[in-house]
DNA sequence: TGCAGCATGTAACCTGTTACATGATTAG
DNA sequence: CTAATCATGTAACAGGTTACATGCTGCA
């Protein structure tokens, strides 16, 4: 048996939901739809043939709810593998990359931690997270001050924004790794 | 003759590029490697094929610089109909799900704006990605404090950094939206 | 009766990723 | 000489978007 892995953000933010409670694909669409996981696409194109594949890989298992009716329900759950998977790509080390270019993803991982992994897991991804994200601030504050003066307005706001966002991020990863810290040291005792 | 349309955010930036100075398909991925533009991807597979669809439509050209040399390079420029395909796509009027799901797309696109686009339509855009920008920020807040007190630590962080996000774009928004607003009375007087 | 919502899917198309491939030039 | 960089591509694959398709249920 090959070692799955979860190929996309909506398969991962799939597992991460039904690690909470199972549902139905339009289950999952509705929260899609209705919270603030809006980001991801609800459109049953991408939603269903990701849960085929979830499925056929061993990571979620379907059952058939109200079989009597004329209006059956596939609800999808977790398998042994299946959260072991997501586990696995939770805690998975962060790199420059993903804070570049993929914040959106490890913004989901980390927010189905709770409950899925210990409070040292979360913790040193957070210091992870703040580290990483730090470094590039760094790196984007100084091609800002260096090309930001001989920049057109539109683009050197728009740095100014990418700039910002990251700071946002560093501090609220800062507070957060504090949180951790807390709770940490509330249950050590 | 159809109407051409930008296929991806990163033909967008290509044209972006090009209409600031020439370049080749080298000179791009370089750009995208060591400037703030690293969220592109920098990939020959990613670049060359998207040059080659905006040649195909007619929207660059590439013409053969060193030709007697054996390293010939392909210099892209921009056509008239490219230069208008990109102002029609920096100007295009903007969507709360734009706000959602593509706020990088918006951020690159006023990014370019700056010599393409007069400081009315730069103004008009800003103050509508302002305007959407605040009112889905109640949204998010008004689910945050719906939702944050039930949220296990993990969830109830990652919805605070979204709300955060968008609370660091919206004061962005206004703030350059001030700055527009001084450039355009300046002028006008 | 008809319409909105429930519930699930398929198919064509397109873009990006990853990996591979090729050859020239230049600096050490 | 050889490694890094210049410079350009191709091919397989996979995932999302869009649009289409189907039929049931409850309500007005």
């Amino acid at each position: 048996m090959t070692k799955q892995t979860i190929d996309s953000n909506l398969s991962l933010a799939i597992l991460g939901l039904l690690s909470m409670r199972s549902m139905s694909g339009y289950g999952l669409r509705k929260v899609f739809l209705t919270t603030a996981m809006k980001a991801f696409s609800a459109s049953p194109g991408a939603i269903y043939p990701a849960l085929q594949r979830l499925e056929r890989t061993g990571l979620t298992e379907g059952t058939i709810e109200k079989k009597n009716t004329l209006r059956p329900r596939m609800v999808y759950h977790l398998t042994r593998q299946g959260r072991a998977a997501l586990v696995e790509a939770l805690t998975r080390p962060i790199t420059r990359e993903d804070v570049i270019r993929r914040m959106d993803g490890l913004l989901l991982r980390f927010s189905f931690m709770s409950g899925l992994v210990g409070i040292d897991k979360m913790h040193e991804f957070m210091r992870a997270l703040a580290a990483e994200t730090e470094g590039y601030l760094e790196v984007i504050e100084c091609e800002l001050r260096e090309f930001g003066p001989g920049l057109p307005l539109s683009g050197r706001a728009a740095l100014e924004l990418g700039v910002d966002s990251f700071r946002t991020t560093a501090r609220w990863a800062k507070k957060t790794l504090a949180e951790l810290k807390r709770h940490r040291t509330a249950k050590g005792e």
